[in-house]
DNA sequence: GATGAATGAGTGTTCATTCAT
DNA sequence: AATGAATGAACACTCATTCAT
């Protein structure tokens, strides 16, 4: 009788063992939705794949919408640990580039596949569009720092809007992530970071530190 | 996806009202595929847009499948012809480079959408990730030949494999279409083309012509 | 990925067969209410006890509610139309309380079992609401107006309001519907309508035109 | 309803304690049912609003439906009681009838809500349809012998055949309570009482006595 | 060939009840 | 006794495909 939502809504697992479950509905949504896509991702699917019944499903997500913005919450998370990791020490400005792509590299390889699934999917959903703008700004972001203060130091092309070219070549490294851990293409991650830091590094402009 | 046949199949249609009925309903599957996505790329739904009844759908089609690859096809045509136009006729390579990037820029315009949505549902179709992969390998090898070109005339850095080359920066513009168009970043396209010049040409390590 | 409606409404049905599984359709729901209240209403009885398919049920009806809708509706159809027949030519007065009740009782016995279901299931729904006030309203306005014709000539007991006297005895007529035949007392039709009849005369203090 | 059982049968509890979660619960899911209907009445949400966890429902109650003949029973034996609180003290017989009108209205006005939901949703329950027959019998039967007496004692009609009007005066007044009580027809209680006395009087003809 | 109806397996969700601690 | 987790059958609804006319 169209009653809309007359039970209470999941709350966060009290007792150890009920961690361990939704951890495992969790890692299993995520495992599913990279290997198999959408066609994976349904509710039964994540119960069977993480060893529970149907029903545990939804005691500890309200709906498969919800797992999808937890399984995103949790990428997103990760992408934005990681980018803290050791901001490159290094003093060499293109050594510093080559560990900027590699990182940023990896950090799409376990990303990339979610996230354009969700980018589709996820046509009316505020919570997830909003996500997906957070993680391209955090890149967007200190791409374009990182190529002011280059700027700055006069090592770079002073023409180059920090942004614009910001976007354009993470644009090209998330792209080459999908080429290679979504498509298959077969190429060798290091001879990949290896030309994109040649190119990005021309494209700029560096020049050797004096 | 993929179930077995009882329906006759389908054959190509003998008068003009049949061709004219078809095509509506390819332009009516293509139209809702890029502006609803998957959610409203049902068989009734285009039949509807098309202004054909429902089952007339299956008249032309053997199944949604079968319309999905024939979209693509003609996605994939377009790109083919589009790409044969007007082969720059510029003497200056630069000129030609701004060339090249508006016209892929806009040939990803109208396909992006399209072939993206497809690249995560066509999890088993082997004829469409064929036809994907034609279409990818149409743009990295004239883009490597473009590049062999400049190299050879000395025009070019001779350290970059110009088939990887290809690729990376391939990736570069097709991403940026998807974020300018899917995405609808409010970026400037020939504020956008013309940054993808300057950072092309400069990785590239264009030369003037002597 | 909570669509919400991609597929377009059920229209009305075009054929005379289509027709006729609609009013299958109606008529097997309003059954299954009637004999096992809510726990048989479902669109699969319904459908099964309408002699077609589980899916067929969606062509015909956007929803459960919409079924349920469609029942009211029918039902409220009936009473207006039946309260429209014969509106008692009888002379005396008494004689039309009598033709009356037994109108009004009858009018219930079919409708009364749907309707005391829906006035609880219809917790939220406007349209449903609605029509079971517009009923009610029906027949207190009726026997408001008979009543004050009454009055104005004399024949009944100046000190009673209208509206309120028919709202009480409305309340006895509804409610003695629902106890012979929801709740089967076994009481003998014509002795409650000629009971009825004497208290409803009496009560209002009917006396004989002189 | 009515499944088999595995459980151990709750049995009455023992301590304080014990006795006040049990009232609790009783309490909770009585205002659940009354304020939101079937729909607030499953044993999570019962066990919520008496602030007890899930499994503890169980620990008092064999079954939700355990749960609702213990609610049915408590309202049934509220109704009882104050059926007892001996109303009649008047002499005059009118009073007595005004006394009793409201006595009966206030008695549905707590009980209705529940009774009508049962109603209905008793379709196989013995138990509960026994008990709603008792509740009914209750108040014919009252009537019935006070109409009896006024009968003798030459006050009252004497052609009405007590039974049969005490379930029609009966049904006036209970269907009254619904109407006002939960369909909330904006009418004064007061307004109410007064006239169903007046028809009520009029209808079995009461004499002042002489 | 075109049309509208019919089909039924599949999917997301609810909830009464049982279980392990 | 009390708690929170687990279970799975039941239900509402969707949609690709087939069928009858």
């Amino acid at each position: 009788m169209g009653r809309s939502r007359t039970n209470p809504a999941p709350t966060a697992p009290v007792t150890a063992r009920g961690r361990r479950t939704r951890d495992a509905l969790l890692a299993a949504g995520r495992e599913l939705l990279e290997t198999r896509g959408w066609a994976g991702f349904t509710p039964e699917q994540v119960a069977a794949a993480a060893g529970v019944s149907y029903g545990t499903f939804y005691t500890y997500f309200e709906s498969k919408d919800d797992l999808l913005r937890s399984i995103v919450r949790t990428v997103a998370d990760q992408m934005f640990t990681e980018s803290l990791v050791a901001p490159e020490t290094a003093d060499d400005p293109y050594v510093r580039i080559v560990a900027s792509n590699r990182g940023y590299l990896r950090a799409w390889r376990n990303a990339s596949r979610v996230l354009r699934l969700v980018e589709q999917g996820a046509g009316e959903d505020d919570t997830l569009r909003k996500l997906l703008l957070e993680v391209r700004e955090l890149y967007v972001h200190r791409g374009a720092e990182g190529l002011r203060r280059l700027q700055e130091a006069g090592l770079a092309n002073q023409d180059l809007d920090p942004r614009m070219t910001a976007i354009v070549l993470g644009a090209m490294v998330e792209q080459m992530a999908h080429v290679i851990y979504s498509l298959r293409e077969p190429l060798d991650e290091d001879d990949v970071v290896d030309h994109m830091s040649k190119l990005w590094a021309a494209a700029i402009g560096l020049r050797e530190r004096p």
